[in-house]
DNA sequence: CCCAAAATTCAAAGCGCTTTGGATTTCCTT
DNA sequence: AAGGAAATCCAAAGCGCTTTGAATTTTGGG
């Protein structure tokens, strides 16, 4: 059932019944009201292709995800996913998501713009001077990026975290409370919110005349081996930090086990405070020893990207173009003062 | 830069150039050249959409994520995304997701089929007598089952695990060693795979001329917190369970909390299997007393409904229509003998 | 050197929808 | 009752690509 063949049972044109559908104002009430009973009856469904080639618009936000078979799969990516639909669902949009494995990113990009086939491009997984930002500038689809690149002009649209200040934030409170040897548990390096997580660090060391010595920060994936692994490592130091940081519950996850598994009691022995992008699967207040976290909600971010990419197309409302939002810092068992003997 | 530009800058009709680039025969290898050169310069593009609407094929596969802000992402989700996602940058495959509140999931995979936006759909989250496959059935699109309906013909594309036949085998190991009292930490009760690894398990038992009693089963999304409360609870029975399956290693990470939380040992007081989808976040060998598992690669799953949803678009393949894997049964530490107390 | 067959290339007809520019009716004002 | 504005509705022109049917050029055999 095409429109042509609805127009030729209603008598109309097709002209009349694309408008009824589209709520122009030039069509009868009682005219569109034919047309909405006979659409019901028939099931009739506007063919997207078609309407996207005409109008240009596709209905939908890309992006991409990076992906091959050494890669392992992200929980984060999920919960923002689940984010971004919320929203999305909303205003009849879908996503179109492009795999693509990640030194193709860019032109990956490139093609899933210039295939018309979306609206609008999120971008996530930024790098330093990541490329995909100049392309995108250059093109006039609009786009959203989630975090901020470095090293380049900050004048695109971006909705980040205040990666800084959430680190600085938990990192002075542990110092405050007398730690003195810190380790960090950080995500990938070549990914900026690891690199601002580290400086925010580093600054509120600096501040207490402290320092985050090399091999007491761990780079990697976030998942609950790595945490294992790197806090196993930290602790076979001859000085192992009693305060650590952590990007990830789900590392923290592997850091606590390591933790337990050297006898050691967190929240006093050892200091631990994790970033948590509140994960439902994952609940900091639910570890045996619960977790002083900085919390910012992932799936927040989603919907709120979404929405602002939404607005953009469809010129709806007009939203901020760059939000860059406050952590909460929220003090659970898993911190206390520093151990006296060290 | 679209076509017509194109075959203007070369000076060959439309029909030369739109061949030359889909690989038809008919077209002189050198002109091929020329024009594949011509596409290299200009980074010409062609619009999907119409394409699409031409050749009636979208190259996509469209999937619908069930999704409202009191739903909690699935992390299992991803991890199958990731899958599917392996398979389709092979073949420049996207995806459409069309984010749906459950209770309208039956009509969105309708509009999408509907709308020509994708040339396959996949089905996931199987219910019993789901009326998705009927309607699926009764359009011409391909698509694929991801798992398997209860109370309907089973004449439809499936790939499941044999879930009735993972858990009847961890539950069989369980009672060889000398258990008596079971429990069973499932997913939510209205999915089949819940329901099969339900069978699976009394199955079992009832070989062993054994039971499982209402209050040891527990259903629910499958995430830490919900996997904590549900042992919390059995280990409040009169006569707690000594064996216990669990449905993700997600939940067994909450229940072997609290198992550690009541102070009893596990795989000596208590023994656990859960089920491993072979999330790359969490690795049951990893946990402080490794897991014995029933083991099925998520990701596998998806990068072969992909493959099969491709090759059946493409029709470059045959591949059985319907695919029942069996698991792995791993043994590691957290099982053991009964205890002889009870 | 001529003619049929093979190899290339092209013009034009859609695919299903939106939208422009007009045509036709209806309604109101004077 | 006439004239003009408002309200409705319509025919037709694209959107950018694929594909059919035909035209044109090359090739090969007699």
């Amino acid at each position: 059932m095409n429109l042509k063949q609805l127009s030729q049972l209603l008598g109309l044109s097709q002209t009349t019944v694309s408008r009824a559908l589209n709520g122009y104002p030039e069509v009868n009430a009682e005219t569109r009201q034919r047309v909405l009973e006979a659409v019901r009856e028939t099931g009739y469904r506007p063919n997207r292709a078609a309407q996207r080639l005409a109008t240009g618009r596709a209905g939908s936000i890309g992006l991409v995800m990076p992906t091959a078979d050494s890669i392992e799969s992200d929980v984060h990516f999920g919960e923002f996913l689940a984010g971004l639909g919320d929203e999305a669902v909303k205003h009849d949009f879908h996503f179109v998501i492009n795999p693509s494995p990640p030194e193709e990113e860019t032109a990956t990009c490139r093609r899933l713009v210039a295939s018309g086939n979306v609206d609008a491009l999120f971008l996530a997984y930024m790098r330093e001077k990541d490329p995909r930002i100049a392309m995108m500038k250059s093109l006039k689809t609009p786009f959203v990026v989630h975090g901020r690149s470095i090293g380049i002009p900050t004048d695109y649209p971006y909705l980040d975290i205040d990666n800084t200040g959430a680190f600085y934030d938990a990192a002075r409170l542990l110092a405050q409370l007398g730690h003195r040897h810190f380790a960090l548990i950080n995500g990938p390096d070549y990914l900026t919110f690891s690199i601002r997580r580290t400086k925010g660090t580093m600054r509120a060391l600096a501040e207490h005349g402290l320092t985050l010595r090399d091999d007491c920060i761990s780079n990697s994936q976030m998942t609950d081996e790595h945490g294992f692994r790197a806090m196993e490592r930290f602790l076979q130091l001859e000085t192992p930090p009693t305060a650590v940081l952590c990007s990830s519950t789900v590392m923290a996850l592997g850091a606590v086990r390591a933790i337990n598994q050297a006898g050691l009691k967190l929240g006093s022995d050892i200091s631990l405070i994790a970033h948590d992008d509140v994960l439902p699967m994952l609940k900091p207040e639910n570890f045996m020893v619960p977790l002083t976290t900085t919390r910012s909600s992932l799936r927040a971010a989603g919907q709120r990207i979404a929405r602002r990419l939404i607005a953009d197309i469809l010129q709806i409302e007009t939203l901020p173009q760059q939000e860059l939002w406050k952590t909460d810092l929220i003090v659970r068992a898993s911190t206390g003062p520093a151990p006296s003997g060290k």
